[in-house]
DNA sequence: CTGAAAGCGCTAACAG
DNA sequence: CTGTTAGCGCTTTCAG
């Protein structure tokens, strides 16, 4: 890499005058900035990031801290953010945080060592479980400020994007409702995270309503989603609609429903929470609960910036965005 | 943040006294090594990860730079990057190219400037069909080690850890005629890039063996892949196997199965280049070609950080690391 | 055993 | 219009 001394060198002239002639700065003549800028584009010289970021004391890179990047939603909002942030000049760093506790404590303290100018993250399911906050609590008091996204602690004052959970399984189940569907089933496999918590208690309201009975299904780590569902079929002829918590299980749900000799969408109805492209893995194609995880995304990674540069400390009113979802019917509702 | 000056200042002594103090100098007496550390762990001291690169001139950082993050077998590599990265206490740049290749230049670019000491990379479609590759020379000219990893540019001289895609498609096929399947298709969404070229071949090489004919579907971007396959199931009604070169295309090969009253694995066996989570998408389970991902991520940054560390930068050797891919049966298959 | 000083690459206030 | 200087935070000779 060519640094600035080089190109002084070079031209005989002092550092500064090179620095300023490729700012434009009006300090100096045109002839000399002519004469810095045509050996900088051949040398392909670029200002060292590093040393910018030392002395401007900001790196614009943002630290993203995500529970699980297999996660197709959560691999989705990641996409949102880092296009927005290159957008306005950022960089991001990418850390994993695996659901763990520990592994989401270290990543934040890593990185508030200089290396970002804030964070995005959502929390590790262990954190949530543990009820842990102080660690977000410190760097915040570090001067680091964190957007949380999707699963966030209400008790960390912060910039938050979320997304309607509760009204989300609200409307979907009432839809099937409008179907006709008296047996519908709730399956959720993210009953222990507060973003599950919600979808259920929609569900509930809205079967409790119209004086339906609720049946919650939940699936565990450990287990063989297919058998779980299975045995429900099973188990329970009668069910006539399906709500599903996350992506995987309304895709099964559809796909089983033939062993069953249940026909979707005539004799079952099925909506989850999923992509358009997980949609398409079940035949016929899952109806969705669209979450806009590019959206949540960029909306995060805007309202750090903008946190960012409005330097003026004062301002401590954090807001809180709700990022509606969409239901997209598909073959699988009537 | 703290920094070595206040510390000095509030012990009243030199900054060098309390750097090479924190750093464990034999210079320092017992003493005052005492009264550094406890002050610095007091305030919570740790050193600016900035100047320390600028100091160093390298930031331990690493740059990913991937296709799509909305691709399993990705995101998963990204995975292993990432945890392998961490153990060695590098932390990782993740830019996404979406498929283009001026994001790529782009990207590669804006990393350039002192943010990373090396590379890691899967290249872009369009990188690839325009079959482009001098930036990753110049890249590397400039002192940036790059490796590539799944879709890598034989021409450029990096490490480089790959698939054996070839002879795991030829497998998967053989494997197929064993159970004495006659009229195999080979279903691809990516014949465009040069891994499923590969795939193609290993397919054909393995049909023609055996003096089977072959059959290729090829699903374009536009395309809906439900259409294209219903259409194949109702064109090709001798259809008794499946190789699929992407993880969507098997799974919706064995749901799409049922409406054409065929029986999966009874009459139609399917395999596919997939994961765990997404062959439970399909009922049946997908037979899958597992490319485990994960350790193509950590092999990879494995390579990467072993170059970085030997800085000799005489050693021309690059490698080419094979990750072999293993062939999972589920109940797709007989 | 401790401190002063140089330097990583850059910007910017201040002289000339 | 151009150059000198200081300083961002840190490590590391080299003096004392």
């Amino acid at each position: 890499m060519v640094t600035l001394k080089q190109l002084a060198k070079e031209l005989n002239v002092s550092i500064s005058t090179v620095s300023k002639a490729l700012n434009d700065s009006e300090e100096i003549g045109e002839e000399t900035r002519k004469r810095v800028k045509e050996l900088a584009k051949l040398y392909n010289y670029k200002p060292n990031k590093v040393a910018l970021s030392l002395k401007q004391n900001k790196t614009k890179t943002i630290g993203v801290i995500i529970p699980d990047i297999l996660n197709h939603f959560l691999s989705k909002v990641l996409f949102g953010i880092e296009r927005e942030a290159n957008l306005h000049g950022y960089n991001i760093i990418t850390c994993i945080s695996n659901e763990s506790l520990q592994k989401e404590k270290d990543s934040l303290q890593l990185l508030a060592n200089g290396s970002v100018d804030g964070f995005i993250l959502s929390i590790a399911e262990e954190t949530q479980t543990e009820n842990e906050i102080n660690h977000f609590k410190e760097t915040i008091s570090q001067g680091l400020p964190i957007v949380m996204f999707d699963r966030v602690a209400h008790d960390v004052k912060c910039d938050k994007v979320i997304v309607d959970n509760f009204e989300a399984t609200y409307n979907a189940t009432k839809n099937l409702i409008a179907e006709n569907r008296k047996h519908i089933v709730f399956i959720s496999k993210i009953d222990n995270i507060s973003v599950g918590k919600l979808r259920e208690r929609g569900y509930n309201k809205a079967m409790l309503e119209e004086g339906l009975e609720t049946n919650v299904l939940r699936i565990l780590k450990g287990d063989d989603t297919q058998q779980k569902i299975k045995r429900l079929y099973k188990k329970h002829t009668e069910m006539d609609g399906v709500v599903a918590a996350d992506s995987a299980s309304g895709v099964i749900a559809i796909n089983m429903a033939r062993n069953f000799k249940k026909k979707v969408p005539k004799d079952i109805s099925v909506v989850g929470f999923s992509s358009k492209s997980v949609s398409n893995h079940s035949v016929p194609k899952l109806s969705i609960i669209r979450q806009h995880a590019k959206k949540i995304g960029a909306q995060a990674a805007q309202l750090l910036i903008d946190r960012l540069n409005s330097s003026s400390e004062t301002h401590n009113d954090y807001t809180t965005k709700i990022v509606k979802t969409t239901l997209v019917k598909s073959k699988s509702t009537l």
